[in-house]
DNA sequence: AGATTGAACGGTTTGTTGATTATTCAGAAA
DNA sequence: TTTCTGAATAATCAACAAACCGTTCAATCT
């Protein structure tokens, strides 16, 4: 069994190379099967297919990234707002850069999320689950205190939806799509109605000086 | 000149027919022209081209619909929040039933904005300007006071940019997006800090018993 | 028997050719 | 002269064939 892991983990590494240099449609499985010298049809004795070894490497990618937001979401040093902050700016950064060092990657990611729709659903549940425990985190330390929050977290996911998909940037810079993000950071905590905002500056002294 | 117009017009016409029935690509120039007993050339006299008839066709219909919203945003017997909803359930509405009525549609508005970003652009700008008329009534009434309502328009916007843009509705029913809606609504309005919303109750019972 | 191969199959992509169409413009019509 | 035409042009599209590639599986090897 330690020998087929051994196996797997060369496939998926002869993909990685060949899929973030070539791309994933032009990488064969020919191709794969030679880096790992065994032939094509051996190569579905360990995936099922093609887009299931794309998928174990975003998956094992993505893994490491969800336990980095965990990490910020829950941050003892920092506030509610500077945790929320740090969540969603992780993620735009993290789009941001893998894209443009890599355009490749961006093929690949709509592929998989075009053919396996449930990945990327998947990955948005993931990412909510992490919104609940920063509120969760939020409302134990009495910042926030909110009544559903998967709801709630839901509605953040649908209103920062624009930082989440490359394809809505057009041609917009890191520097302007992170301020466009922190107006709406803004917006979401703050709200529309400026008594509330008072009220929340008002909330934050009083707890300070405790 | 009014000659001219009526044959405009006419073009028009014949195109918006044509363009609805069988779609923008499968519409010919010399059919529109002889819709209007005229020879394919003599179309470039009245347009530079037959993307320039769409955008005019568009442009017509938008600005009845930015009309609508304009009243809607100042409507007197409604409060901010109302006028707001009114303006975004509005447009969700309109996007969401043309789509339904007509699926051609969405192959002439993305060629559009595809082929002539500025249009798109300007469509945006507009509602932009009536999200800042919105701000200004709201803050004659004493129900916002925003700082830069202009910046606030447009987070408003990228909030809500889920819900302008077909695409990204992956299969959900109008009620599903209008529940979706609702609640970012909420959220920009109360923002996530909860005694925002408390403050804001307080000043609206204010407000009413003065 | 279990593991592995590689030829065979069917679906997709690619490349090519012919037709269609937006646009132009020299000249006919008014 | 001004208005309009329709053939000419160049670009795009559609259709078809060939090549390619993911996947399967009967045959081979260990």
């Amino acid at each position: 069994m330690a020998e087929k892991d051994a196996v797997r983990e060369c496939i998926i590494d002869a993909a990685k190379k060949r899929f973030s240099h070539f791309g994933y449609a032009k990488t064969t499985m020919a191709e794969v099967a030679g880096d790992c010298a065994m032939s094509p049809g051996n190569l579905y004795r360990f995936f099922p297919g093609k887009l299931d070894i794309a998928e174990a490497i975003a998956t094992e990618d993505y893994s490491k990234h969800l336990e980095h937001l965990r990490k910020l979401a829950v941050a003892p040093n920092k506030n509610a707002r500077e945790r929320l902050h740090g969540l969603l700016f992780e993620e735009l950064r993290r789009t941001y850069n893998k894209l443009e060092k890599d355009p490749r990657a961006l093929d690949m990611a709509r592929t998989i999320s075009q053919e396996r729709p449930s990945f990327a659903n998947w990955m948005l549940e993931n990412e909510r689950k992490i919104l609940v425990e920063l509120m969760q985190e939020a409302e134990r330390r009495g910042e926030f205190s909110i009544a559903d929050k998967e709801f709630t977290a839901e509605m953040v996911q649908s209103a920062t939806m624009k930082f989440r998909y490359p394809q809505l940037w057009t041609k917009l810079t890191l520097p302007k799509l992170e301020r466009e993000l922190e107006g709406v950071l803004t917006l979401l905590i703050e709200g529309l109605c400026p008594r509330a905002a008072e009220a929340r500056r008002a909330a934050i002294m009083a707890h300070a000086a405790e």
